[in-house]
DNA sequence: CAAATATATCTATAATTCTCGATATATCAA
DNA sequence: TTGATATATCGAGAATTATAGATATATTTG
């Protein structure tokens, strides 16, 4: 963890719906409808799901995504046409352990 | 801690200058030089010297430092003419467990 | 292969944030 | 009180981010 990779973190996390699905990614068999292909959580939650959940356009949460993918807040599975997207908590961690003193 | 305050809180930390900021109030003595009037460190370190390390204007940092306290990053003190500013470890922490699983 | 579906990317406008100079306020020192 | 110093606030233009529609790509299914 260095400065560039917490600010950018930092840039993800400065949006409520961001955090939102950071924190409803937490709990996907609370806060999620079950998937009707893939019969678990174990690789996230699939994007359209957390679109629905959002209501905000395609375009938008899909660029969220990929962004909160790069920083490696979140991992991106695909499994056919659908990408699943769970939280990464070793980064998490490190992020928290590099703000802490 | 809720989604609104953890957002700013993202905010705050979502620009190199100040999340530099808040690494540098980790270690007050091994950042800066020794304060002429108080004798310590114990309220943190005062607007001007953070502000020189920085190099940015009077205004900015001065508007940093506010927004930072204002959320509850930084506490700040005031010796007479001196602000001083110190890292609440409280907030930073419990916005950490919000974060976290 | 063609159609349907899920996601990603492009592009452009709207909204927000950044940053500083100017100015205001507060405190100290003479 | 006057001048000097430290910090805060205001106002504006520059830079960045937000957001969505249009379109492209990838995958599945018939």
């Amino acid at each position: 963890m260095d400065l560039k990779l917490a600010t950018q973190i930092g840039k993800c996390l400065s949006n409520q719906t961001r955090m939102q699905i950071m924190e409803w990614l937490k709990e996907p068999e609370r806060n999620f409808p079950p998937h009707e292909t893939l019969k678990h959580f174990n690789d996230g939650v699939c994007a359209s799901y957390i679109q629905d959940k959002t209501k905000m356009s395609q375009s938008t949460i899909s660029t969220y995504l990929t962004n909160m993918e790069k920083c490696g807040l979140l991992v991106m599975t695909r499994h056919g046409k659908w990408s699943y997207f769970k939280r990464n908590e070793k980064l998490i961690k490190a992020y928290t352990k590099y703000i802490i003193k």
